[in-house]
DNA sequence: TTGCGCTGTTACAATTCGTTAGATTTCGGA
DNA sequence: TCCGAAATCTAACGAATTGTAACAGCGCAA
């Protein structure tokens, strides 16, 4: 899995290498041009994930080209740009730009911005991996399959994948009954919180716990649920 | 093609009847709702093309919420939110939000953000050609066959065909049984939904999925179902 | 007409999950 | 320490949901 490749065209050498050195810093690999034609030109021979456009550029209309790119080649593009007028960001917005972010800014967020971006685009790769480990298991959520260290599958519904998923969100921390109740939709009425109990002890069930002694999912009389046990996502 | 479904979470009726009169207007369907849990219940029942998120709920964390949104349940957010810190549009992005507008905002601005974020969902399935490849299969819908990898071909109907091609445009996000009933115009009758179950177990049957446990198509008991595996449209 | 494939309907099996009820555990006070 | 009330556990039941085999109607081509 290569960096993914982001394009930098800005006519300012500055701000250029400002945005190079962070995005470099934040894992891409960038290519730099302060003018049109150059970048153009590049183009002919690679193609980037990604295209960081400044309006205002010597050799040729800033809009025209994000409309060509965005648009017709389907590029993925953000422009930075110093007009800030409301009017300026939606017909760039309308023109095809995926993004419109406003100089001055915060190099930080402009990374933020362009992960968030290209995360949509990598359904392939990307699958954010919805799967978390703790003590010998392995939970994955996007299968609904606990996997143990043997390699043995128990699969899990919905409901319980739900509970499962609360716990290993807050490892070691209280989960109180009501915002179980009020996370997991439990429903209605306080009357029949028993169903949340019922869901716990299927759980449980599957994790082969022992009843008289769970040493992950712990009961907190009066209180609520502790689930014990250190959890990596993957 | 009806109209894409943008669904409006901010505790402020007044924000919410701006947006909702402003998206309209453009074309869009809306549906608001002022607490979290309302619009989690709803959810159970229909899968909007984009959410809005004000982040200040008055019964839920919005970060949290807009976690589970797009990073596991794959759907586009845009978080809309008073807190103007750069820190936290970085925070609202990283937790998987496609665009942070701050308030106040420019109704119109909203518009032209919200439109650039679903013209890169769509242009991806749109411009691509008729051909999907995901877990080792092929799907040709102009021909209407499936192609395994040793290059065995299973033809499928048109009726098998219109439920994958739904699952192949959304893969990983929850397509509500109503939506599917909607959309491939399941004649009339709530008694009659049955069919659609075959549907799927005969899609099912053609994936060589095993009945015990489905890997491509989940059922997600009380919604809908989910396709899992990673799609590319050629 | 006959035959074949597609698709909805029916009927019944399997699964999920909330509810119930009785057993068990916890906790505070006597 | 012992007791009783409250909280929790879990086996068992049942309603709702979903899976799928079998059947029937339909359209279409030979």
């Amino acid at each position: 899995m290569t960096a993914p490749l982001v394009t930098i065209l800005d006519d300012e050498p500055d701000i250029r290498r400002l945005l190079a050195d962070t995005l470099e810093e934040a894992g891409f690999r960038t290519l730099s041009f302060g003018r049109a034609t150059e970048f153009e030109a590049a183009l002919k021979t690679t193609t980037p994930d990604l295209c960081l456009v400044d309006l205002s550029l010597p050799d040729k209309d800033g809009l025209t080209l994000v409309h060509r790119l965005a648009l017709e080649q389907g590029a993925t593009v953000i422009i930075i740009s110093g007009r800030a007028q409301v009017q300026d960001r939606i017909t760039g917005l309308e023109l095809g730009a995926d993004d419109y972010i406003i100089k001055p800014f915060d190099p930080s967020e402009v990374v933020a911005r362009i992960r968030a971006r290209l995360r949509k685009g990598k359904t392939a790769a990307a699958s954010a991996g919805d799967t978390a480990q703790f003590e010998g298991w392995t939970a994955h959520f996007d299968q609904f399959t606990l996997v143990d260290q043997s390699g043995a599958e128990t699969p899990f519904s919905h409901a319980e994948g739900a509970v499962l998923r609360l716990f290993l969100e807050s490892p070691k921390r209280l989960i109180t009954r009501a915002y179980m109740q009020e996370t997991l939709g439990g429903a209605a009425g306080e009357s029949f919180d028993r169903a949340m109990d019922v869901r716990i002890s299927r759980l449980r069930t599957k994790l082969q716990e022992d009843p008289k002694n769970p040493r992950l999912i712990k009961t907190i009389y009066g209180a609520g649920y502790i689930f014990l046990g250190d959890v990596v996502w993957r």
